[in-house]
DNA sequence: AATGAATGAGAATTCATTCAT
DNA sequence: CATGAATGAATTCTCATTCAT
């Protein structure tokens, strides 16, 4: 009768576990250990699932919804390297604050069971911080390269910036400075 | 009394084997598919490699080890700018000649399977490259940050080049100069 | 909720099966063979027992009771030879009713697979017969020799007549009669 | 042109190396092992035996030759108890000097490996021993008992004093002794 | 729906034996 | 003959998915 089942609950205690799991054992951890993990038995995964695949895309954007929802909310009326600030800060907030669930997401990233289809919603989750790149690029260095470039140029820059926050917490402030100015000198 | 030597061209032939078979399929890939893609025998393999950890720690150094040339030779006398320069172009010209190692080095980079002593080795590989990041840090606008910062965010930079490049390869080297204009940017 | 319960059937069933088959092929019997005998998938086996290992042990564990289960009983008002003969005939008779345990016990007992912890187990089931002999050494020959070589004396008489018996069954009886009166002189 | 190798050394270097892994290891230690154990190459193994099984049934009739021999020269003129108190003494002295050799011994007696060719070759080494069994038993109370019965009973007994004085070398000679007695008693 | 046992197609290794050198 | 690489069948164990309860 219903595509999906009752229990939204459940849904989320397995994404949760996922979360930590992946990010502890990564992708090819069994998925009886996410079931588990969630406290539910192993054949029930896939009545909230089909497939191992569909959980991971399905997480996949879960993950990246949250971070969207991370990063927006910035002061439309600010100057512009402002608003860049305020996502970038918020940005490595969440990283720093959730890191399983950013490696999780660095980890299904690179999968190769992440379909197009969910690259394409993923990205369309990032509309709102995409318009505000929109106007970055238009007014800098970058106005002739293509958009794409430009947010993959940026993203790098953070997950790296991230990545030294996460491994290196006394400095996390000092890398999340230096990143953003750097970030800003590369596209700003 | 040397029997059948163990051949270099069979250690080649699976390596090669690897590359191409990871960069399609992923680390995941059989043992088995490596074996007959190399044309040997299943059980073959284990004489070469006594595991498949190894052999994926021994293919990351090798893939370390070609892209680290490919990089060198840089002219020492001119200026830093024009010495980055022709250390970015090669790297954007081993990487987009080289699809497969390229992408089999990605994955490798991020494996569980790769120990922390690999790693070491790989890193010293490119000794001479860090030397010249060296003095671009000192002279620039990082020269505050650490070293290992500075890398990681102009390989990041050019990662994402590359992979601009090698999925869009009619704007190739249009990617490939402005990628280095942002990196020079950012660190320069 | 209990789906389908682990099956002590198929416990027994696979535990049997390895009765069967270790007597007839040894220990290094595969285990998709046991699991074929069992009626079973390859898979299911390990659902029961996590390793081939814990089989054995297990198996090595179930045969002694069984076989200290058809020694006891026996009467302790009557005369100590009277209670060893019981012990014996009963002993003798079960080996030589159950040939394949008695073999598949014999193999289990040397085997490298089987733990000190199990064998400490398996020895306290024998608890009530070592009674028994502690009673009998006693008051014999061997009052000054330790119990275990006590044990381990009668033990291997007792093996010796078992495989006569089973080798040739017309002559049973008369083995059974005789190396019971040979344990007898030995300790008794 | 020739059945038998030149190098009986290498014979014997695979033969000893054979017992000690087979001591360490059981018997289904590779044949890469030993043939390392033997300084020799894998494939050199099998221009000495042809197959692994064939070695085995070899070295099962060196040892039992070499502890056939340990027994014999007993005195023919002493009492009987005589004579059986030097084969003992002697089984037990060579068990316990060569642990390696009795082990890889007992190993052998049970395994499948071994032909039904191979055992009768290697009982009639024992013809000597045998023929003084033969008259204890005439004399005693086994005297109704067929020969390899009798034979059994005390093998059994010896093996048993064996691992006795192996692993309790303090008191080897005690159980030496002792073993002696109990034996005498059973057959004598 | 929920449960967890059942399934069976792999996966990485191992190893006796063969064979090119 | 010696060598040791090559072979490939065999082995234990794993895991996504299905299905009986």
């Amino acid at each position: 009768m219903m595509a999906r089942p009752k229990s939204n609950d459940k849904r989320r205690a397995i994404l949760d576990a996922a979360t930590r799991v992946i990010a502890a054992q990564g992708l090819s951890a069994p998925t009886a250990t996410l079931a588990r993990e969630a406290g539910i038995s192993n054949g029930s995964l896939f009545t909230y699932f089909a497939t191992k695949s569909e959980l991971l895309n399905q997480l996949y954007v879960e993950l990246k919804t949250e971070m969207a929802a991370a990063l927006h909310g910035f002061p439309a009326e600010a100057p512009l390297r402002e608003q860049v600030l305020y996502v970038w800060t918020n940005w490595m907030r969440w990283a720093t604050t959730h890191p399983d669930k950013r490696r999780a997401l660095a980890l299904l990233a690179v999968s190769d069971d992440i379909t197009p289809e969910t690259r394409a919603v993923a990205n369309r989750l990032m509309a709102g911080v995409t318009g505000l790149m929109e106007r970055v690029r238009a007014g800098g260095p970058l106005r002739e390269a293509p958009m794409p470039f430009v947010g993959a140029m940026l993203t790098s820059l953070a997950e790296t910036t991230m990545d030294f926050m996460i491994h290196d917490p006394p400095n996390a402030a000092q890398h999340c400075a230096v990143g953003f100015e750097t970030a800003w000198r590369a596209i700003g």
